[in-house]
DNA sequence: ATTCTTACA
DNA sequence: TGTAAGCA
């Protein structure tokens, strides 16, 4: 994982900046929290730390609502999007091993048919 | 001073 | 959603 990823989900920011930063109230952002819609996390003292990543969400899921839409929709977004980057995951992982199988029937041929590269000298 | 939870308008 | 109370 790059740093910038990493330093872009890193918590940091407490409900004073989120809301400077997104011109929303605590209220509502507490609101989207209560829903899970953004990952924050909590301080020893039990204070919410949103990240950056957290902020463009945040703002995202401002602009769902400003355009109509009701939380649970906007759920459904979130829920479908991360179930189709678990679909692209499975799909990766299986092109792997499909790689794999396909190197070793390629070994399997090449030897059966006497035509190993470099194999002249071998055995 | 800031944020949190709960509850009522 | 806004706001108020009482706590951390």
């Amino acid at each position: 994982m790059s740093e910038k990823v990493i330093r872009r989900s890193l918590a940091v920011l407490p409900m004073g900046t989120v809301m400077k930063l997104t011109s929303l109230t605590a209220r509502q952002i507490r609101y989207y929290d209560d829903h899970g819609l953004v990952q924050s996390q909590r301080t020893s003292t039990n204070r919410r730390l949103y990240s950056l990543n957290d902020i463009d969400r945040i703002l995202e899921i401002k602009d769902y609502l400003a355009e109509g839409m009701n939380i649970d929709q906007i759920k459904r977004v979130y829920t479908k999007q991360s179930e189709r980057k678990n679909q692209q995951q499975k799909r990766k992982a299986g092109q792997v091993s499909d790689n794999r199988v396909r190197e070793y029937l390629r070994d399997d041929i090449l030897r059966a048919g006497g035509l190993y590269p470099n194999s002249n000298s071998q055995f």
